[in-house]
RNA sequence: GGCCCGGUGGUCAAGCGGUUAAGACACCGCCCUUUCACGGCGGUAACACGAGUUCGAUUCUCGUCCGGGUCACCA
């Protein structure tokens, strides 16, 4: 069996969709878990499209992914050039050939002439007009320089089967396909052309891609019969959709909120949890693992695995797998990605970042929601002392002012600051005034912070805001309560 | 509309003729606890429908319904 080779094939359109850096994924991994080559080829045949720093897009989000290609326009390879607009003269020779072979044909039809047909046909399609031009018409039209595109003769009887390793055997009546145009009047390629001569003159011998493909894959295979080139093994892969607000499905999309991997990551959410969760959407592992590393999900890949039918993609699903990658780093990788997050937050406050990185941890499912968790440790927030009255804690108008006056006094006497003793001065004080801990507690945490939910207990945020602001806190606090 | 594909809890999904129909997310309850989380335990919830094949269908076949895709000089 020859090398397994892949390859992820994207326009340049400067955006990233979900579904295509899955589609690149599984490209990736087809190709990886059997040692084989993932290329990156650039899609750009359509001039009329052409977006600046698009394909820049898609070196980042790949190398962002970690899905490294080993072949492509910036790598190189033995199969370039990887871009297809320097590939332009390769194809039109290809084109001719058919030609010569009467499987193809020139097209001399006018596009005013093609939209009215289309209008006028029910179901539309073009109606082989010039498939069977005399010699003496088409050299006419080529002396007269009349623009022309080239089509491919399809048979208009019978029918075609291919196999997908996924869907199983597909079969299509012949008279479905149309007589497909190969080289656009401009001299480019269509994509349907470009992408077979691609595949094949680089090697291809698997093409994955979305399911969307499938009803064109007939137009595929009739090409490379007519070249009389190898089939690949196809992977078609289920789409993904997205959830409507009156609970209907759809292609995913902007409205769905963020479907580019860019927006995702700006979004507060890691590239490791993104591959993670879209490598289960629509793939399956034996054992049901969720967890994977890349690495991981290489070695247990298996094409058996794909699912036919589409999924829906669930942002709560996503958030919980970026809150078990958050949740697996230490406290300083942690503080490390959050600096943006804490600089919004804190400015350049003195702060310890890594623990406030440890109790974030446990907490945070989403970056972006960092910053509002603790903006208190940067100003303390205006509250009412109606914060203090809190039933559970047992606490109330009456002992709330002597619970912060104990711990106030408790506190300055402490001759150290730092965690543990801060934690044995208070548990010793709700021993010594034989109240529960969430009674002495609470006034203190609320002084400190000034806000019902914070990440981290009473201990934590004094040891984190220090001595001087932590007392200054609960002088105010003082206040309010008297 | 023609053609193609799909249809297991709200979502992702195991299952591939015989199961008490897994697991995860979400949701609910309890425990833990210094708020919130984390963690632990438990719970609600599904084979679209109708025929057929079979001793037996979630699983195989057909039909219906529903959903999606595709019918470009776009990729």
């Amino acid at each position: 069996m020859s090398k397994v080779r892949t390859r992820f094939a994207p326009s340049p359109t400067g955006f990233m969709h979900v579904g295509n850096l899955r589609t690149a994924l599984y490209e990736y991994l087809v190709a990886k878990s059997q040692g084989g080559t993932f290329v990156l080829r650039i899609e750009d045949t359509d001039q009329e499209r052409y977006v600046e720093g698009a394909v820049d897009v898609i070196y980042k989000t790949l190398e962002t992914a970690g899905l490294k290609h080993d072949e492509g326009p910036d790598v190189g390879g033995d199969y370039g050039p990887y871009v297809q607009s320097e590939r332009k003269d390769m194809y039109l020779p290809y084109a001719e050939q058919l030609i010569r072979e009467g499987k193809a044909y020139r097209c001399f039809c006018t596009k005013e002439r093609l939209e009215k047909i289309q209008s006028e046909t029910v179901g539309g399609g073009y109606d082989r007009h010039c498939r069977n031009l005399s010699d003496e018409e088409i050299q006419k039209n080529l002396d007269a320089g009349t623009p022309y595109v080239i089509r491919q003769k399809m048979p208009t009887e019978g029918s075609t089967t291919f196999t997908d390793a996924v869907f199983g055997d597909i079969t299509v009546d012949n008279s479905e396909l149309q007589d497909q145009i190969l080289i656009k009047q401009d001299g480019y390629p269509t994509y349907n052309f470009a992408n077979v001569i691609d595949d094949h003159t680089m090697g291809i011998t698997h093409v994955v891609r979305g399911s969307e493909y499938l009803s064109s894959t007939p137009k595929y295979n009739l090409l490379y019969e007519a070249f009389g080139w190898e089939i690949p093994t196809y992977i078609h892969l289920p789409l993904i959709n997205g959830k409507n607000d009156d609970g209907t499905v759809s292609k995913l999309s902007k409205r769905h909120g963020s479907t580019g991997f860019e927006d995702l990551i700006k979004e507060g959410y890691l590239p490791e949890a993104i591959i993670n969760y879209i490598a289960l959407l629509g793939w399956c592992p034996k054992d049901n693992q969720e967890i994977f590393t890349l690495d991981e999900l290489c070695k247990a890949f298996d094409i058996n695995g794909i699912s036919k039918s589409p999924s829906v993609f669930d942002y709560d699903k996503l958030e919980w797998f970026n809150g078990e990658y958050i949740k697996a780093m230490t406290d300083e990788q942690f503080a490390k990605i959050c600096a943006p997050y804490f600089d919004e937050a804190l400015g350049d406050k003195d702060i310890d970042r890594v623990k406030l990185a440890s109790i974030l941890k446990q907490r945070t499912t989403k970056l972006t929601d960092i910053p509002e968790k603790i903006d208190f440790f940067a100003e303390l927030p205006e509250y009412d002392k109606e914060l203090f009255y809190n039933k559970k804690s047992k606490t109330n108008a009456e002992n709330a002012p002597v619970m912060l006056k104990a711990v106030y006094d408790e506190l300055s006497a402490l001759p150290s600051w730092d965690s543990d003793s801060i934690h044995d001065a208070l548990i010793n004080l709700a021993v010594k005034l034989e109240v529960k801990n969430g009674t002495v507690m609470w006034p203190a945490r609320i002084s400190v912070a000034g806000k019902a939910v914070t990440p981290g207990g009473a201990i934590e945020i004094l040891d984190i805001l220090g001595r001087e602001e932590s007392l200054r806190r609960m002088e105010l606090g003082l206040g309010k309560l008297n």
